[in-house]
DNA sequence: GGGCAACCAAGTTACACGCG
DNA sequence: CGCGTGTAACTTGGTTGCCC
């Protein structure tokens, strides 16, 4: 099988990527000052869940960022977006309308709990007022709690920020292939995985939490090109 | 069945603050 | 000052849904 191969040696080439930046890192343990490239792409492995037949973490989430023209954001502005805030009013917390990841992560957990009474501007809207933000902070918490214990992997590619860069190719097409959606399960997420209680039928199905890409088919080709950029990668 | 508003996904920017 | 950070709000592109 075509896809169960091209798999393969995406989590091969990912285990190289690891060893070049010296190991996977979670968000809690990390700063803007480490020496993060300026552009790239970040993988999010789940802490707790293998792939079928290897003890490899299995990938959870594809992003990056610098896509529009002209955009400045880092690397790290997106991956601290997701970390959330470390002090300060919503400490510990952070802003689920400026992260997808928060969203979607918070989403779920309100679904499990059953806690829309509680959440009910959860993902409302593109900002909110002070209080509330406090009202949400508690549900905040936890989605910092899960996100900053992702391990996770970076690669540097640095080119001119556009929707057609070659961090947006990598991306598209990580995602592309990874995706279980309305396809045979490749390394099927766990039964306890918190995003089988996703509102999105494409989370739910791809066993990713990515929304875009997840129903498009990929580029064999992408394979050489993340080679490539493996070896533009350094440690922090 | 084209135009348009509303909405959504995901990333981007502006600006103030604190600290070495 | 420069850098990292906190916080609020914006942009762009895509989709949906309605209304003539």
């Amino acid at each position: 099988m075509e896809r169960q191969r091209d798999i393969d040696r995406l989590y091969h080439l990912l285990e190289k990527l690891e060893e070049t930046v010296g190991g996977k890192q979670k968000l809690k343990d990390c700063t803007g000052y480490m020496d993060w490239p300026d552009r790239g792409v970040y993988f999010f492995f789940t802490p707790d869940e293998h792939r079928d037949a290897d003890d490899q973490l299995r990938i959870t989430r594809i992003g990056t960022h610098a896509v529009s023209e002209g955009s400045s954001t880092s690397l790290w502005d997106r991956l601290r977006t997701h970390r959330g805030a470390k002090r300060g009013t919503y400490e510990g917390g952070g802003n689920h309308r400026g992260s997808v990841f928060r969203k979607r992560v918070g989403e779920a957990f309100v679904e499990r709990a059953s806690l829309n009474d509680e959440y009910p501007h959860w993902g409302k809207g593109s900002s909110a007022k002070r209080e509330r933000r406090l009202d949400e902070l508690e549900m905040e918490r936890r989605v910092s709690g899960y996100l900053r214990d992702l391990p996770f992997l970076w690669l540097n590619v640095d080119d001119e920020p556009s929707a057609e860069s070659q961090r947006a190719y990598i991306e598209r097409n990580t995602i592309a292939l990874l995706s279980n959606y309305q396809r045979e399960a490749v390394d099927a997420r766990a039964d306890n995985w918190l995003g089988n209680h996703s509102r999105s039928k494409k989370i739910r199905e791809s066993g990713l939490w990515n929304v875009n890409h997840v129903d498009e088919d990929y580029d064999p080709d992408f394979l050489d090109l993340l080679r490539d950029q493996i070896e533009e990668t350094s440690s922090v």
